[in-house]
DNA sequence: TGAATTCGTGTATTTATTACACAAAAAGTA
DNA sequence: TACTTTTTGTGTAATAAATACACGAATTCA
């Protein structure tokens, strides 16, 4: 502590992070949900989230909080917007700072302390939520589709090898709509942001094998000078 | 207040808003700086903010320091992104949401309460800044030619009329490169954001007056399906 | 009245996007 | 083992969008 002012105790907020968390399963995007243990909104669903400690970043409650919830470290995620009505809690005034994560389908949820249980919802089909947790996944959802489009992100949702057919199902449920298999095969050879393995899918399907193939790491995902998928 | 765990007092950061106000002035996009008059960081140039109201939106606050240094109400602005960083304040834990306000070159700036002087300082040659400052400042650049890209947000630096010159010329200031005047014009015309006035701009130049246009209040300005200036 | 300046307009070329179908490889079954 | 079913992997032509580019008209200034 330097000198200056700051504002007495009883004038701060309460500052939180929540953290949507994405994954594909079952042919459908769901996001990660909690039933809350205690007040306020006891039994509700809501997304995970607690308060910000007062020696991390950010970054570090939010990954904190990501991996309390599921235990993987090194996954996607970016700040979303910062949520703060005055009203949106019933115990006083906090102010969250939302984030979105994506995971692949390999990792699994698990109920942390304060709540009684975890489960995998559909974004299509949310059950009533507590907060404004309803309006910040709707956010997320708008902004994971605006990234897909001009970014790589979609492999985030994806294990580590995956086959062209696989990445392109990942782009359509987000998207929600239909893709050419053959422009989207243009794009992404283009985009030159994938390897091919010598690996391929086999006995899973009855069709034939697809290609595995990886994303390469030092491909520039961000910012791409054109959209990847219009 | 109702039931249920908040934070006591002590273990809660600080909350602040600060605002990026940008404005065309001098052919230079400049940004709006305020030296401060008190600690930490007295007599260095910081872009305005304040601590957020227990009863007040994020969104109010920021519009509360932005009438605050500038006077003026209705301006566009909007949220940018949440800086957390736990040493980015010596005072101790400070969270700032930060905002971007975008005003005509009409509007000036007025000194606060704790600064010492106002003034625009062009986003090219920043002087030191208190705190984070300059890379909020970044952030803001960022985001602004980002969105000048995607929509109609351009007209919020202008005045009510402006020539099509004029409205290029912002353009060209904010992104940093020429734009061909007759394929900026057919953009314009097939976003059909625009309408014309009877009235010239004459007098000021030495050539032919050209025509005053208005941006039409009603045209859908967010989130084109097509970028507006590739 | 002529020189200088800014305004306002159209077309041809290049590049990007879209729409579309079939043979090859494997698995399942009779 | 042959036949059916399923999935993979590949190219081209038509349409739409983006780019590059020049000059006469309207005004001010000397």
């Amino acid at each position: 502590m330097t000198t200056g002012y700051l504002p007495p105790n009883p004038e701060r907020p309460a500052v939180t992070v929540d953290v949507v968390i994405f994954s594909l399963r079952e042919k459908d995007l769901k996001v990660l949900l909690i039933r809350r243990g205690h007040p306020p909104f006891t039994g509700k669903w809501a997304i995970p989230g607690g308060f910000v400690h007062l020696d991390e970043s950010l970054d570090d409650a939010a990954r904190r909080e990501l991996e309390e919830e599921t235990g993987v470290r090194d996954v996607y995620f970016e700040q979303l917007y910062t949520f703060g009505d005055p009203k949106r809690d019933p115990r006083g005034r906090v102010i969250t700072v939302a984030y979105v994560a994506l995971v692949p389908e390999n990792v699994s949820a698990r109920a942390g302390d304060d709540a009684s249980a975890v489960a995998w919802h559909s974004v299509q089909n949310l059950p009533p939520l507590a907060f404004d947790h309803t309006e910040i996944i709707r956010y997320a959802h708008r902004r994971l589709r605006y990234k897909l489009e001009y970014t790589a992100v979609g492999f985030e949702l994806l294990p580590d090898e995956f086959t062209l057919s696989e990445l392109q199902a990942a782009y359509e449920i987000v998207l929600g709509e239909k893709l050419d298999k053959r422009n989207f095969r243009r794009r992404l050879d283009e985009a030159g942001i994938l390897e091919e393995t010598n690996r391929f899918r086999e006995g899973e399907g009855q069709g034939r094998p697809a290609r595995l193939y990886r994303y390469r790491k030092n491909a520039v995902t961000e910012v791409k000078a054109r959209r990847l998928f219009p």
